[in-house]
DNA sequence: CGAAGAAGTATACAGTGTAAACATGACAAC
DNA sequence: GTTGTCATGTTTACACTGTATACTTCTTCG
């Protein structure tokens, strides 16, 4: 074999293949449909290949849930904040509820599921390590200083809204709310409105 | 017939111990801890007697979340309510948060875990089956009615007071908070302060 | 006594994650 | 070329999980 044109150690090919196929199965059976075998058998190897290219399956969910951060991230990114800052907060709420709405599983993962290498509060927000808790930020920060909001602290706002939101979305995910997708969003909005109620000077 | 004293079956003898040993793994050990395998060594007999007292597995873990919410409810009651309805407010907060810290196992069973059978809002709510939720409506429409707070949705608070509270408890427990219990405590307490504020008149 | 029914056991099946050993193929150095 | 190295994949196996099925054993009642 003359073969010398080969393809140059395509290692990182089956790497995506297999999130890949997580991600599919993720999307359709939801965290605990992802096992091993069956992502295996997806992508058409045997499972104990799997791990030559993730540690161990906690690994391969992690390299999924950080997708769903990364797409969130660029969803934010192509907000234009404008206008009253309570109005930007909002609008990023959307972000969020579109994203649960669209893809729960994945949100599901991302936020409701224990995981080793999760975000810790307050030193992994405050040194700017998340996205979208630096937006927030600067979102409040910003109506403080024009006097819409009363000055307090940025980051444990940042952190509660996170929290109120997070127990809304994971109690509608979890089947505990009666209502439909629209429903449940303006539940949310009057939700929000209330909190920002009570931040405001 | 002269037997007439005798142990009227005691089937609920051993359903009560399947339910102690449960109990203790899952003190111990958390949810996943509790297995049947486990369960029935720690009783002394063979995994598959447990299905003679318990549907399934998630029936087991039903009964004991249901314990819980007993306990929970007991000691609600024995709050002695008074004064300003946002000290009362506080008050259940901090059970809440004792509750959380004595027993952190059986609070993720509680409310942190997917469970079926699980009160739903608004119906569930508003039927007043949740003893929890009816303390916290009755002292939010006692501080509508005295004018401490803005005339509003209950059930609406109500339900998402909670999903602050149980968002805010899920992240700590999930080990993304790097506070003391007590330090937490006050978090807790500012960030309820802040939404009391936004509710009130 | 004899029947009934409850309680417990034994065995087995289909899953799960993953450790250990081995096979194969591509590349670099001699 | 030959050899060695390293990445990739397979095979087999282990220790778990929940639970279905069938069998035994014990208690109670007619």
């Amino acid at each position: 074999m003359t073969t010398v044109a080969t393809k140059p150690r395509n290692k990182p090919a089956t790497a995506d293949k297999i999130a890949r196929a997580a991600r599919r199965l993720l999307e359709r059976d939801g965290v605990e449909g992802v096992t091993m075998r069956r992502v295996a058998s997806a992508v058409g190897i045997t499972p104990m290949a799997l791990y030559r290219h993730y540690a161990n399956r906690d690994g391969l969910l992690n390299v999924l849930a950080d997708g769903g951060f990364a797409e969130l991230s660029g969803r934010l990114d192509t907000l234009r904040l404008a206008g009253a800052p309570e109005r930007q907060l909002v609008k990023v709420l959307d972000v969020f509820l579109d994203f649960a709405f669209d893809d729960p599983r994945m949100f599901e993962l991302m936020f409701l599921t224990k995981r080793e290498g999760a975000r810790r509060f307050p030193e992994d927000f405050k040194s700017g390590n998340s996205p979208t808790a630096n937006l927030f930020a600067r979102v409040l920060t910003q109506g403080m200083e024009t006097g819409h909001f009363a000055k307090d602290d940025v980051w444990e706002i940042v952190f509660e809204t996170g929290a109120l939101l997070q127990g809304l979305v994971m109690l509608y995910l979890g089947g505990r709310v009666s209502m439909r997708p629209e429903e449940f969003r303006a539940f949310c909005h009057r939700s929000f409105r209330r909190y920002i109620d009570g931040i405001r000077s």
